[in-house]
RNA sequence: GGUCGGAUGGCCGAGUGGCUAGGCUCAGCUCUGCAAAAGCUGCUACAGCGGUUCGAAUCCGCUUUCGACCUCCA
């Protein structure tokens, strides 16, 4: 196995990666909160941590992963805390929540379909473990570190930040919280403004309540990652992941309510991926410029210029390193989509590539830059899983792939055992670990046979010296999306758009 | 205001001391009936100013500038 760095955002460093039960790895992600569609930088994580996912399966581990689904809480639908205002009867119309978490939790599972997201081990929800929230914050209580007012509850991060680092993950110093000035709803019951809700009590418009020992309430907004971590991972865990948006005050409260209910912190390392920007800002709700992964997906939204598909998103976040920021335009995903497309155009040339038949490769030179090229991939996943660099190796074969099936380049210049090399590591890369695969789904033999036919027509039409013929079928096969290529070998392949 | 992180060629984006990133665009060439695709060639950048060093995009300082977090947020 070899040896993998991860940049732990806890230590602000890159560290070898030393799992607590060795072959095992316990991964949790901070998953969707399903009141709303999931856009383009919710995308980020889940294909950032897939990869991660991937990859610690490649070398070997066996994992648990686990991602959860925040279906409770203090959250209305997107769009209609307005109308909840209104009356009452605005809210006997609305949706169930159930019925909304149900909508959104299933557009988001498409949504991980189609980005070809391997599902987690385990997708605990938070309204499935209030019992365990409910435990978790009486044991806080019983140790000292929370207090209950108006049948709220609240931990008391003075109390810990006189024991433990806090404010350690997200370099926050505690007198800088404490000075906050902001006025917050509930911030009046807090004994400190830098205190933060285990549970809150729910006013009677609430419409997500559950009996708790302090009243009809609901979790609190930080509470459902450490019950439900600690149930399936254990009160220690090897990665948690999520944006760096979340370092604070999300992940630090995680650490506080673990580390006073079982005595010591629950994470090893800590990984944060970056925000997607556009017009470099970030993207999110409060910004107003969201752009959703349905509207991704179909262009329909103002800002695109065309639909993207999600492989091609994907690929577009892959080229990038998962800590830097990603600026977001049409510009950069259509250059993306024409890199992939040749990339995995090079891939399906390599597939159909005759194997050489020698053992010696003619040009040494070229030999030993494929091995390096294709070695290197593995050295760049173990470096903080660097897949910007993974993909840059891919393109430097991509020409040795497409100069021996063009002749430029002799098949025997390599030898057999580095085609195979070669094979093996477009496969695992491209495929098993940055996880992409075909934009377009195998053609049914029907649709191969018609253009079987009118590349047969158009033959002959060449044949003829009628181009007229051959280039009026070329040409309305384009402009329905089915591009013609004369080979050179006599051969026409096709590929539609 | 506090804390932290960026500023790389036309665009996107890797890269922590010397050695080519890569992609897209653009130009030329090869192949081709033409095209497309593919291949080859060309385009040499690191915000600014100082400093350290034999040598810096890469280390240090200052300046300018952008952003993230400090509130729900991937």
């Amino acid at each position: 196995m070899s040896d993998l760095y991860l940049y732990n955002s806890y230590t602000r460093q890159k560290e070898k990666f030393e799992p607590i039960t060795p072959g095992h790895v316990g991964l949790y992600v901070c998953g969707p909160t399903v009141s709303g569609e999931s856009h383009m930088g919710h995308a980020r994580p889940y294909i950032t941590f897939d990869v991660v996912n991937r990859y610690l399966k490649h070398l070997g581990y066996k994992l648990r992963y686990v991602r959860n689904i925040t279906d409770a809480g203090h959250f209305e639908e997107e769009g209609r805390e307005a109308i909840d205002k209104v009356s009452v009867k605005a809210q006997l119309e609305k949706m169930e929540p159930m019925e909304m978490v149900h909508k959104y939790t299933s557009l988001f599972h498409l949504g991980m379909r189609l980005f070809n997201c391997e599902e987690p081990s385990i997708e605990p929800t938070a309204t499935g473990h209030i019992i365990e929230q409910i435990n978790m914050i009486e044991d806080i209580i019983k140790k000292g570190y929370a207090y209950e007012v108006n049948c709220s509850v609240y931990f008391d991060v003075k109390k810990y930040a006189s024991q433990y680092p806090y404010g350690k993950l997200s370099g926050r110093i505690l007198d800088d919280l404490l000075e906050n000035t902001r006025e917050l709803e509930g911030q009046q019951e807090k004994r400190d403004s830098a205190d933060f809700a285990l549970w809150k009590n729910a006013p009677p418009e609430h419409i997500m309540r559950w009996k708790s020992p302090w009243g009809e309430g609901f979790p609190g907004w930080h509470i459902e990652c450490s019950a439900m971590s600690s149930k399936y991972l254990g009160e220690t865990f090897d990665i948690h992941g999520g944006g760096m948006d979340l370092l604070f005050p999300h992940h630090e409260s995680e650490i506080a309510q673990s580390t006073i209910a079982h005595g010591h912190p629950p994470v090893h390392y800590w990984m944060h991926n970056n925000m997607i920007t556009i017009n470099g800002k970030k993207m999110g709700k409060s910004y107003n410029n969201v752009i959703k992964l349905s509207e991704l997906f179909s262009g329909n939204h103002p800002i695109l210029e065309q639909a993207y598909h999600p492989m091609v998103v994907r690929f577009y976040i892959l080229q990038t390193h998962y800590r830097s920021t990603l600026d977001f335009s049409n510009e950069a995903l259509q250059a993306s989509e024409k890199a992939l497309r040749r990339l995995w155009e090079a891939y399906e040339v390599l597939q159909k590539l005759v194997a050489p038949s020698d053992t010696e490769a003619i040009d040494a030179d070229l030999e030993n830059r494929v091995i390096t090229w294709c070695r290197e991939c593995e050295d760049f996943m173990c470096d903080d899983f660097n897949t910007a660099k993974v993909i840059a190796n891919l393109f430097e074969l991509a020409p040795v792939i497409n100069g021996i099936k063009g002749g430029q380049i002799l098949r025997n210049a390599i030898s057999a055992r580095t085609h195979g090399l070669l094979n093996e590591t477009f496969k695992v890369f491209l495929e098993d670990i940055l996880g992409l695969k075909a934009m377009q789904e195998q053609q049914t033999n029907k649709l191969d046979q018609v253009l079987s036919l009118l590349i047969e027509i158009r033959k002959d039409s060449k044949t003829r010296k009628d181009f007229a013929t051959s280039d009026q079928i070329r040409n309305k096969l384009a402009e329905a999306g089915v591009l013609l290529k004369d080979e050179k070998d006599g051969t026409v392949s096709y590929t539609i758009e």
